[in-house]
DNA sequence: ACCCAGGAAATTC
DNA sequence: GAATTTCATGGG
């Protein structure tokens, strides 16, 4: 599948900035991965993206998960605008897209997340995938639904090796599974509400709730604050509020997050 | 042996 | 209530 016209948007830069975790640059450069049951790799020539293994009615799904249907060039000018260092950041990784992940997925693999690195979160994502995912092609399995989770205990996730997180990921399971949290309702809650609702699984705090709002159910206006961007915000721009940056705060947070990791000698 | 990792719960003061 | 400790695992 080719997407053509395509400016704005980098895969590394997107598939490979902290937000998902089930996507791995290949030899040849394209990054192979797993959204939904479909199981592709994705690579860009000039202003073309290159969908291998994708079937050609599910281009508006492909379009849809990697926010290709959003102007983020005209985003990313009126972000520069409002900070000079913001506009550095920007300017560094100007291929950025927010993903439209499943939600289960990324409240799920936020969960994982917790005072973890990003190396360790792909294996224990990938484990849970083998083992409890459905096989989708050779070597690639889905991420396992809400529902199948929910009928396991912690102890049957001790293979996966995610530590004291197993319980919290059968908490929040049991709890989506059932119905008690209905994310697609979260999608157009007022945000503190939202928040409040997500954070009823024991294991998501502020910081997990607002990853899942931003990375799973869409809403750009989240600014997600862990370790390297309170660092960030301290040392770089310590008189801004993450409200400044406005409806589309999610966005510079991506920019200044990808920025910061990649330049950690600014916080030494 | 020690420290840290896209935090949050449990305990203590 | 706010500050500190603990949680499970792996890599540097």
């Amino acid at each position: 599948m080719i997407i053509e016209n395509i400016t704005d948007f980098d895969t590394e830069q997107t598939l490979d900035c902290g937000q998902a975790f089930r996507w791995t640059k290949q030899e040849n450069g394209t990054f192979k991965g797993i959204a939904g049951r479909k199981a592709v790799s994705i690579g860009i020539n000039g202003d073309k993206v290159i969908i291998d293994g994708a079937d050609e009615k599910d281009k508006d799904y492909w379009i849809h998960y990697l926010d290709l249907d959003l102007d983020y060039g005209n985003i990313r000018d009126a972000l520069s605008q409002m900070h000079p260092i913001l506009s550095e950041a920007a300017q560094f990784a100007p291929g950025i897209r927010i993903l439209n992940q499943e939600p289960w997925e990324a409240l799920c693999s936020f969960i994982i997340s917790q005072n973890n690195n990003i190396p360790r979160i792909k294996g224990i994502v990938e484990r849970l995938c083998r083992s409890f995912g459905e096989q989708i092609q050779e070597e690639c399995y889905s991420f396992p639904s809400a529902e199948t989770l929910a009928k396991l205990t912690p102890e049957d996730l001790h293979p996966i090796r995610a530590g004291f997180r197993a319980r919290y990921i059968i908490d929040g399971a049991r709890k989506v599974a059932d119905g008690e949290i209905d994310l697609e309702k979260i999608r157009t809650m007022e945000i503190n509400e939202a928040r409040k609702e997500l954070m009823k699984i024991t294991g998501v705090g502020i910081k997990v709730a607002d990853c899942t709002l931003l990375y799973g159910l869409h809403r750009l206006d989240c600014f997600p604050l862990d370790v390297w961007m309170k660092r960030a915000m301290s040392t770089l721009f310590p008189d801004v509020s993450p409200e400044y940056f406005g409806e589309y705060a999610g966005i510079a947070q991506q920019y200044i997050f990808h920025y910061s990791r990649m330049h950690p000698e600014l916080f030494e």
